[in-house]
RNA sequence: GGUGGGUUCGUAUAACGGUUAGUACUCAAGAUUCUCAAUCUUGCAAUAUGGGUUCGAUUCCCGUACCCACUACCA
């Protein structure tokens, strides 16, 4: 049987970085079975739509070189008419809504599911009542005894009610005491007693709307998934799900299920949330996110991150393959990947990490590409220079940095002369016989190597005087080597920048 | 509250019941260099807790503590 899984997000904001990681093990599992990704639209909520945010969860995908084989065509768009390639079109769930009702209707019939007439308010009121004498209200195989539902109802009352109004649901029929056994590939087996769960709504009338459990469980059949790997929280319904394949017939075709550890804040307790990288200075999102009320939240793209050390980060993050080996291409995740050696808790994210971890691509990354990321920004500061220049430049400081962005910090002096210099700097290195001695060694050479030879020739502090150059030549006491700098600038620049700091300086 | 899941250095993790409990990030020190960074070396630092099973437990079982998720006509 061929492996399928599925991707099946919700567009009710940003895909954060934890949604991702879904993705990806998802997209792993898959490639690694030669098997199929697909992207599923989970828009059943109507009122927790968010505009743009599809595109961002499929753009941001894109970006990792998560590319679904089914579901979205190579434009990006979510495909919604069937062809050879996209069999079960359409892929959103809002556009499937004629296909969920059958099924509903189908449980009903053999008496795995029931309707229900109750109100939202009456439910919430029910709920408001067990609060107040410190009870949960839950409907289940005790309640619905005494709540307005088919199982209660006269059947001509039923019947009237199913045309004239449109305020019910389907509910699942929840055994009373029976023991749900499940498996789980990270988890291993686990048991859980139906006393303890409700019956949850499968479907809508109000808005003909299928709710997640539903919609997930029929369209997973439909689509033949073999393992479905989702979030942990998705855990406490597994007993529910398992139960609607056994009420549907489907046991056999039953896909295999994965519940994947969550990402946790840096610091503190609880799950990583939007919030916390504004708080804390790194992004939370793939992607930059402009918010409706005017808000973006920072995207791992835009702050400069390679997208394959963002995806090599997240991919060790609740994974490893055992060995120490830490920096794989896409590629060797695939073929490394292994679903049972995911950790079955929650991992803390480490900013620090994520940093190193673009720092290691940063220096894989061959100079003449980082050239080409660099020449815009020079261009932003007036600088132009031929990319063999740049490329040298890079060479020379690609080490020192994290991300391209930082190139500009690391070596602007090597295109302009400092306008300022460092007061701390400027204390400790521009005396008057230190500056001296730099004019006496730097007037009688003609480039950095001889001059290092006079200095060493006249017993001059190598130190003191090479740092007082190059507190001339760079406006501060650190940066690459004196040689290095003056091969880039010349030696007649140089000693024209040691004038000018002798007037700003004295 | 109830149900389920989880717990190895600060963090991510390794160790098919037998290791001086390993590695990486962070941090500190040293080496090196004209400075800084990089690099190299070294160091700090962990099996939540109490029982049990066993010749032997980080590993298996039970209790406790703590953390997380779920407990919607949301996903």
């Amino acid at each position: 049987m061929r492996t399928r899984v599925r991707f099946a997000p919700s567009p009710t904001g940003p895909l954060h970085m934890g949604g991702v990681r879904t993705a990806l093990y998802n997209y792993l599992y898959a490639k690694q079975h030669g098997g199929d990704f697909i992207i599923r639209i989970e828009d059943t909520d109507s009122h927790r739509f968010v505009p743009g945010a599809e595109k961002y969860i499929i753009d941001s995908l894109r970006w990792c070189g998560i590319i679904p084989d089914e579901g979205v065509d190579e434009n990006g768009n979510v495909v919604e008419t069937a062809s050879p390639k996209h069999p079960h079109a359409p892929y959103r769930q809002s556009q499937r809504r004629g296909i969920y009702r059958k099924y509903a209707e189908e449980l009903v019939a053999k008496g795995y599911a029931y309707y229900a007439f109750d109100s939202s308010e009456s439910l919430e009121n029910e709920r408001k009542e067990a609060e107040s004498k410190g009870e949960t209200f839950i409907y289940n195989y005790e309640s619905r005894k005494n709540l307005r539902n088919s199982l209660t109802l006269p059947e001509e009352e039923v019947k009237k009610l199913l045309q004239e109004t449109t305020d019910w649901t389907v509910r699942f029929k929840m055994p009373e005491n029976t023991v749900v056994k499940m498996d789980d590939m990270i988890r291993g087996h686990i048991e859980v007693n139906t006393a303890t769960l409700d019956d949850k709504v499968l479907w809508k009338r109000a808005d003909e709307l299928p709710t997640y459990h539903l919609a997930n469980i029929v369209d997973d059949h439909l689509m033949e998934i073999t393992e479905v790997i989702r979030g942990e929280e998705w855990l406490p319904s597994l007993p529910l799900h398992y139960l609607l394949y056994q009420a549907f017939g489907w046991k056999d075709t039953q896909p295999r299920f994965a519940h994947l550890p969550l990402l946790l804040k840096p610091v503190g307790n609880g799950k990583l949330s939007k919030r916390d990288g504004d708080k804390m200075g790194f992004p939370v999102f793939p992607l930059n996110w402009l918010n409706s009320d005017g808000e973006t939240y920072h995207g791992y793209r835009e702050d400069g991150y390679f997208p394959q050390a963002f995806v090599n980060m997240l991919a060790m993050l609740g994974w490893n393959p055992g060995t120490e080996q830490e920096l794989f291409s896409m590629q060797e995740l695939i073929d490394s990947f292994s679903i049972e050696k995911v950790s079955k808790s929650g991992a803390k994210f480490n900013p620090d990490k994520a940093k190193w971890y673009n720092k290691e691509y940063l220096r894989m990354t061959s100079d003449s590409e980082l050239a080409e990321e660099f020449i815009p920004i020079l261009d932003e500061n007036g600088v132009t220079a031929d990319k063999e220049k740049v490329e040298a430049v890079v060479a020379l400081i690609k080490e020192r940095a994290t991300f391209v962005k930082d190139f500009w910090g690391i070596c602007s002096y090597l295109f302009k002369a400092p306008q300022e210099y460092v007061q701390k700097d400027v204390d400790k290195f521009w005396k008057p016989e230190n500056v001296g001695m730099a004019f006496e060694a730097m007037e009688n050479t003609a480039d950095a190597a001889s001059m290092e030879e006079y200095i060493r020739a006249h017993e001059m502090p190598m130190g003191k005087v090479m740092n007082c150059i190059r507190l001339a030549l760079t406006g501060a006491s650190s940066g690459l080597g004196i040689a290095d700098i003056m091969r880039f600038i010349g030696r007649d620049e140089a000693l024209s920048r040691l004038k000018a700091a002798r007037e700003k300086l004295g």
